[in-house]
DNA sequence: CCTCACCGGAACGGATCATTCCGCTCCGGC
DNA sequence: GCCGGAGCGGAATGATCCGTTCCGGTGAGG
């Protein structure tokens, strides 16, 4: 039916306007700028999802899952565990990806469902399975642990300079720009990793989550 | 004096806070939080600027000076081009030098003293001297610009986790996870570097600048 | 022409933030 | 010990932003 079509349609332009304005932007981003970028009303929004945490939570779900996806796809389609890192790699920074969006999860677990926790575990034992795996056969350099890729991505994700197939170029450039030098293990990174408490606050500080919470003294 | 010194103890503290939060959370950063990281009450900073934009440009012009000093100290101090570059890269991301400040300079324009604007092209300036240099005779990959540079500096400042020892070593770390990789030029890198205008696109949608155009307000 | 479903955008209320105002403390002079 | 003023911290103020709700408009089906 034409109707349903279109309640389709809507849903996926909402959809997809509000992963590509969080992973820019992050879950601060105001909700009219989704509405516009989706080109529908704001009441557009609130028509299908309750409210802003809810829309974020499934952007969250959708994403992390791709992301999963990407990781299991990658293992399997490539047997040279470097080229299954690389192929991850340039998977997650697909158009359409969102991976600005999964940062957060780490980012921000407050009040967040089970499915969303759990799909957070998988997508992070995915990495460092892609990791360990690049690292004893395919030459990556052995100092690189998981945390280190979602640092990667968050950095790498959200050029935000100008329309998507620009932004793809900027993101294929830096990924390039890096990707060599994980291989070079000739100077040992200094310092330790962060680990997923210290990525979330990085994260909380880059690009605001959710508003906050309780807000404790004064009056 | 004893009162002069305290002046100039309050001074050193307002600046010192303005720089560390403006570069970590970008311009839009309240006021407030400036002052409770000086541990200062607002008006003490009201009381030595006139508004946040003059801060603001103070602190810019201190930072941007800053990163040409860097710049002119590392060439005389290695004749070696690629040690000069190495040595402007970790000098720019030591503590206290406010690399994330000198970002928006080429991120938002409007409204600059021609103080700035003349730091602004004198540091990039230096930075394609370097660049060149270290091109031409150290091994940096021929294809990397100078608005590359600037990019990797603004990922590479804002970790923003915790104390600055542990924000210094998270620079020194991923500074060392990306260097080795520009020496790297096996593989081109795709897409073109950004232009200044994309640059400025680029961090003003990461870390927001000034409030907006024209605010005309205080009165 | 009427009804129903769905839209876009204006309206509302609360929160945030730049800036100003005010009462307090500390210090030197008497 | 008491007075005047400089300088301070934080509360008060006014404007803006944003999440959410409300309402009048529009087009399809009958």
């Amino acid at each position: 039916m034409a109707t349903a079509q279109h309640a389709t349609d809507y849903d996926e332009r909402v959809v997809n306007a509000a992963r590509e304005v969080f992973a820019q932007q992050g879950f601060a981003a105001p909700i009219s700028e989704i509405a516009e970028l989706a080109g529908v009303g704001v009441a557009s929004i609130y028509r299908r999802y309750p409210n802003k945490r809810e829309l974020a939570e499934h952007v969250r779900i959708a994403a992390t899952s791709r992301i999963i996806a990407e990781a299991e796809t990658a293992r399997e389609a490539e047997s040279d565990p470097w080229k299954a890192f690389e192929l991850f790699m340039h998977g997650c920074l697909r158009e359409h990806t969102g991976i600005g969006v999964v940062l957060p999860p780490h980012a921000d677990c407050r009040g967040f469902s089970e499915e969303l926790l759990t799909l957070r575990d998988r997508m992070i034992s995915r990495v460092e399975e892609l990791v360990a795996a690049a690292q004893h056969a395919g030459g990556l350099r052995g100092d690189l642990r998981a945390a280190d890729v979602f640092v990667l991505f968050k950095h790498l994700n959200p050029p935000l300079a100008t329309d998507e197939p620009r932004r793809a170029e900027l993101r294929a450039r830096y990924l390039a720009l890096v990707l060599p030098g994980l291989r070079d293990s000739s100077v040992p990174l200094p310092g330790a990793a962060p680990d997923w408490e210290e990525l979330r606050r990085m994260c909380e500080g880059g690009a605001d989550s959710e508003p906050a919470e309780e807000r404790v003294g004064s009056g």
